[in-house]
DNA sequence: CCGGGTCGTGTAATCGAATACACGCACGGC
DNA sequence: GCCGTGCGTGTATTCGATTACACGACCCGG
């Protein structure tokens, strides 16, 4: 690989005029800059981006960790992450905690040790030991999706309880009140928040959810599957389920289809987190949508803004119910 | 940030001998040793990883270039190259192509200019203007998932002739004579491999494809969607569609629903690539899946084999048949 | 005709680590 | 008691860029 000191060499220059050619800078005589160029081009010179970083303190790089890429909401905001970035001239790394508090800070110190620019990270758990590192390197952080209770990071998420509260509202409309709730893990923020926001918008209407009809997930499949399964086992079961994430959603609905019940006859089915299969089965499900990929560039221009020193802009997105058919027909 | 020498100076001792005692060298006293670590401690030492990769020539990172991050089959592959990728601690960088060659071509070089030290490419098409560069740069390279002929890069990959050879199988035994094709672009080897063993399977079984009834769509949702309504439109439709690509079922699939089309008894459905959700449609769709997992963690093996200089493992994987409702009952 | 200001360019230090080479010391054999 | 050997450590160079500073050429005004 050609290195600058060749491409000053055969353009008879020193490397301090290759540089400033290359940069842009106090313009260098066009014919000089002519020289460069060509030298440049007939070495096929590439920079070494690792020298460049080591000095200018700058890797153009961001981090991204998030809680698991096999859950399509975060395949989305991976590439809606990516999609910002490159606009910007920033590749990320990425690295996948897997919902893993001990991958997740393995994975925090990997991409700090990287001289990331910049970190965006969707906390697994309210477990915030690695933000001390993060601000002990002065590294710029955003906090996605879920948020932690820590000063400084500016968090971006969706705010789903108006969406809560009008999906409270059709199914108390459409006759349920036996509603069971799939909820997330008591140590996320979304996982409590959507749960109390669901809880206290059935609450006013005046049909408070039954707390032996609460359960907790992990947001993954399985825990979906078993807690509907353990719903469905109730003394009395409820007469819709609500899964507060997709791939929960999935699990359940997995487990409806095994043990034969018909939806939204014999049990209704709302999940939290649209998906593009979801309008495909049958019924059709109901579903309080994410702006995913409004998120997800949000989240990287408030990264740059922080990088750059700026105020990053206040960002507020909402959640919105989409009815479709799986908690019965429409009034 | 602390660097190492202050962490030299701090255990008085040489800059080297820090190093030494890091790298695991050639032993130091270990009273020195414990010196030295107790420095690193002390002083929340942390190498820098620019400066070391810029010193030894290796960035203990790879590079992934997938086509499509929302296609679940990549980010299925994403996260277990990943995942493969830390178990022999690297790290990986990943670019999205969106099916596209030039942003494709860009990102290559852009990972390349972050050295790399292995690329792992999932090529759009065919193009093939990209590898030299590879090449020049002395970069190992593996291809993934689909093949373009190229002297060297090993390609790890699912052969599905015999699955396909299967699935022709079950459908003539279930009495589709007229089968659509929904293939994937004619430019890529996935594309074309899929199409003519299919081709092949059927001729076998005396029931060639009818021409007229093989489209082609370029792996993305929409395409399906456009494709299953063109075959539906012929004269003499197919009493069953064939999506090579898991996106391109899923707008097919769509495009029945939204044509009020009952599945198998008016048109039956099979679809290439398996997903969690396939089974939960109504009926539950017939597939060929494809070990994306083994995939993944083959393509980082073989190249991290390559970036030792060793050979890399000859790995067969095969795509296999998993017969659900969606093509007619079962004989 | 000379002093001062631009402007383009080169020299050399710097970023933070790895490592070839050299040095000094202890030890052992003759 | 001398010299060779080996081991632990330090000195100095290197990786490939950026950039502060200096220098010389040139131009212009007094």
């Amino acid at each position: 690989m050609a290195t600058m000191k060749d491409v000053a060499r055969r353009a008879g220059v020193s490397t301090a005029t290759v540089s400033r050619v290359l940069n842009g800078h106090s313009a260098p005589t066009p014919e000089t800059r002519a020289r460069v160029l060509a030298a440049v081009d007939a070495l096929e010179y590439r920079p070494n981006v690792l020298a460049r970083s080591l000095r200018v303190h700058s890797t153009q790089t961001l981090g991204l960790v998030i809680s698991d890429l096999l859950n399509p909401f975060f395949a989305e905001i991976a590439r809606a992450v990516e999609d910002e970035a490159r606009k910007h001239g920033y590749v990320v790394i990425f690295g996948n905690a897997d919902e893993n508090v001990e991958q997740q800070e393995r994975y925090v110190r990997t991409l700090l040790d990287r001289r990331v620019d910049g970190l965006l990270v969707c906390p697994a758990t309210d477990d915030d030991g690695w933000v001390s590192e993060v601000n002990a390197r002065n590294v710029p952080l955003v906090l996605l999706d879920r948020r932690i209770d820590v000063g400084g990071a500016p968090v971006v998420h969706a705010d789903g309880a108006a969406a809560l509260r009008e999906l409270a509202a059709h199914l108390v409309g459409l006759g349920h009140r036996r509603i069971g709730v799939i909820s997330g893990p008591e140590d996320t923020s979304t996982g409590r928040e959507r749960l109390h926001a669901f809880n206290d918008a059935l609450r006013s209407l005046g049909y408070p959810v039954a707390p032996d009809l609460v359960t907790h997930g992990d947001f993954r499949r399985r825990s979906g599957a078993d807690a509907a399964s353990w719903l469905l086992g109730r003394p009395e079961p409820p007469t819709v389920l609500v899964a507060m994430d997709n791939l929960m959603g999935l699990g359940a609905l997995e487990e409806l289809r095994r043990l034969g019940r018909r939806i939204p006859d014999e049990v209704g089915l709302a999940i939290y987190d649209d998906q593009p299969w979801f309008p495909l089965f049958e019924p059709a499900i109901t579903v309080v949508a994410q702006p995913t990929e409004e998120m997800g560039g949000a989240a990287v221009r408030s990264l740059l803004a922080l990088i750059n020193g700026e105020e990053p802009e206040e960002v507020h997105l909402d959640a919105r119910l989409v009815v479709r058919a799986s908690c019965g027909e429409r009034l």
